[in-house]
DNA sequence: TTGTATGCGTTATCAC
DNA sequence: GTGATAACGCATACAA
């Protein structure tokens, strides 16, 4: 097994230098056609592949995506790593991950690992595009960053769709489909979306001139578990809500399966929708109606966005070049999709 | 914003050479815990963080693991993940993701992947891993890797559990519920495992002395669609089991799915088993009756097989040293989880 | 126990 | 257009 080729042999079997070899390899211009063409033919004679770690050592470039998470769905986590892996794909850029830690110093920890790693970009989801420390000190030593769904702290570009718009939507769909008993389901406070969620909720039922019931409107905490919870607290009140609006799936898929536990038919005995659109709200007897986000284009576009700010090597010496500002911003479009889960109530 | 502190300027500050802080920082021995204790100071002001890029193009390491996966389902990834990550972690290594790509060289694609990034150790999933051209070729580069959850070549080491023993002790848990006419949803071919969980299904049919009926032996791509479309198959004959075996949980599923849309009872008309302990498998209703997977220790366990390989920076220049013998194999245990979906028929 | 010098495979700065 | 040559930040023989 030879150990793989290098520059040098590249330079050395098309008989020119290696910043020659590097001009082709890098797409400069200021290459003779037929200087490229020997170069390249070199370098598939010896199945030529730059290496990674010289690159980076060498251009101050890592070729590497970081993508941050904490405590994500896994259909999100996956959906979003498809898209971003897609767009790196092109670019010849590799994606690593840095998952949050349960530390309690666990922006330390996202930092370290920024330094160690130096990725060219990092792409921040929910909760941690909320957290202001985290994004002020990745604002401070100069890395590029995109939030995706919501940046709640306002500053950096983000890519996402209008949740409040959306939630807003939906609620209008189950107050047409004959709701007026609807509860609500927040997500956690350090989720920015769960507060846009609920604004939307609250503007459709203000549109149509329902009162928002408080006792009705419960916090969980985006998973199933606090799905089954908040449903056997919504559903054992003496006056209960014949529609549950939930501001995720997971915990929409909790409320349903209380809801048969406990001998409930859907939609005819309650109505659920859901948000998010997981595989699991199609597959779920019958559909849960939800609101598609486009995840994988989002992760995309996100990275897209890192990389359009960060293919002319800028290094960000100067404190003012430092990220996309807030109005590079991209919203995309959502989609209602509507299953049995809420159909009219008979 | 001062650009990094490199171990020059630790060097500097603590008053010794690039080499000591060097061997601080490896954790090597001979220095004196005087001398340690001032570099660490240093270290610790500067804030100082060793370049990955300038450690793997020094040392011959990337501090890289990578994920090699193709069609994976979200959970299984997800959750593989997570184990992977968390055996990094400890070690400062980073997990980087690498996905087959759809084109007619996937192969190719992988390779060039695994050349241009040098990752420290690569771990497998099926069906890559079950996939000779591909594990031939890593072999052949010298590159560590280890398969998780079967590996159908029998190169290279491999963690997984026991995919027969485990869909036999289902098939028999079935059996044992009073079902004698099962059907069974094998999985594609190119998955190791999908012959192997047959297996376990017709050895417990043999033993109990029940004829496995072919027309209900169908073949899925383990996908909640392809459940659909078996289920309309299986249970559109006039002879139709009473029970499916489905050898993973999405099939099983689209087959739930398919039992309510036509009006049948689960397991009052259908008892349904999977295989993968996918969390949907409990959200469902009824629970389904699945194979627990420990697959976050798998990815965990098969990470740290990995860096002990690599920890002696083994960079394998003699063609005997290459990859750890299969017998370093491990094999974890499973979990039979039962849930109402395969209860006894009435 | 500690330091010096060299090289890793690129990119980048200049000359030519 | 093209090519020497110096970085890049670290590891590692080899000295001391």
């Amino acid at each position: 097994m030879a150990s793989a080729a290098t520059i040098n042999d590249v330079a050395k079997m098309a008989g020119v230098s290696i910043k020659t070899v590097s001009r082709v390899v890098n797409r400069e211009p200021n290459v003779r056609q037929h200087t490229r063409d020997t170069v390249l033919k070199a370098i598939d004679a010896l199945n030529y592949k730059p290496s990674m770690a010289a690159r980076g050592l060498a251009g101050g470039r890592s070729f590497l995506i970081g993508l941050m998470f904490d405590n994500a769905s896994d259909s999100f986590l996956v959906d979003l790593q498809r898209g971003i892996l897609r767009a790196c794909r092109e670019r010849h850029y590799g994606l690593a991950l840095c998952p949050a830690s349960r530390a309690a110093d666990r922006t330390a920890d996202l930092m370290e690992w920024v330094k160690s790693t130096q990725p060219d970009g990092i792409v921040l989801t929910p909760p941690l595009s909320d957290d202001r420390t985290l994004v002020e000190q990745l604002l401070q030593i100069g890395v590029k960053f995109v939030s995706v769904s919501s940046a709640g702290t306002g500053l950096g570009p983000a890519v996402y769709i209008d949740e409040t718009h959306a939630a807003r939507a939906m609620a209008e769909h189950l107050i047409e489909a004959g709701y007026r008993d609807i509860g609500f389901v927040r997500g956690p406070a350090e989720h920015a979306c769960s507060e846009l969620r609920y604004q939307g909720f609250v503007e459709a039922m203000q549109s149509a001139g329902i009162q928002v019931n408080p006792d009705w409107v419960v916090t969980g905490a985006f998973d199933f578990d606090s799905g089954v919870e908040v449903a056997k607290k919504l559903l054992a009140q003496s006056s209960r809500p014949n529609a549950i609006f939930a501001s995720n799936d997971d915990m929409a898929a909790g409320i349903m399966h209380e809801a048969y536990r406990i001998g409930m038919k859907i939609p005819a005995d309650l109505a659920v929708a859901g948000f998010d659109d997981t595989p699991m709200s199609r597959q779920f007897w019958p559909g849960l109606s939800t609101v598609r986000q486009p995840i994988e284009q989002i992760g995309q576009q996100a990275t897209e966005l890192l990389m359009r700010t960060v293919s002319p090597v800028s290094l960000a010496t100067n404190d003012e070049n430092k990220n996309p500002s807030p109005d590079s911003n991209m919203i995309l479009p959502y989609d209602l999709v509507l299953r049995p889960s809420t159909e009219p109530a008979a």
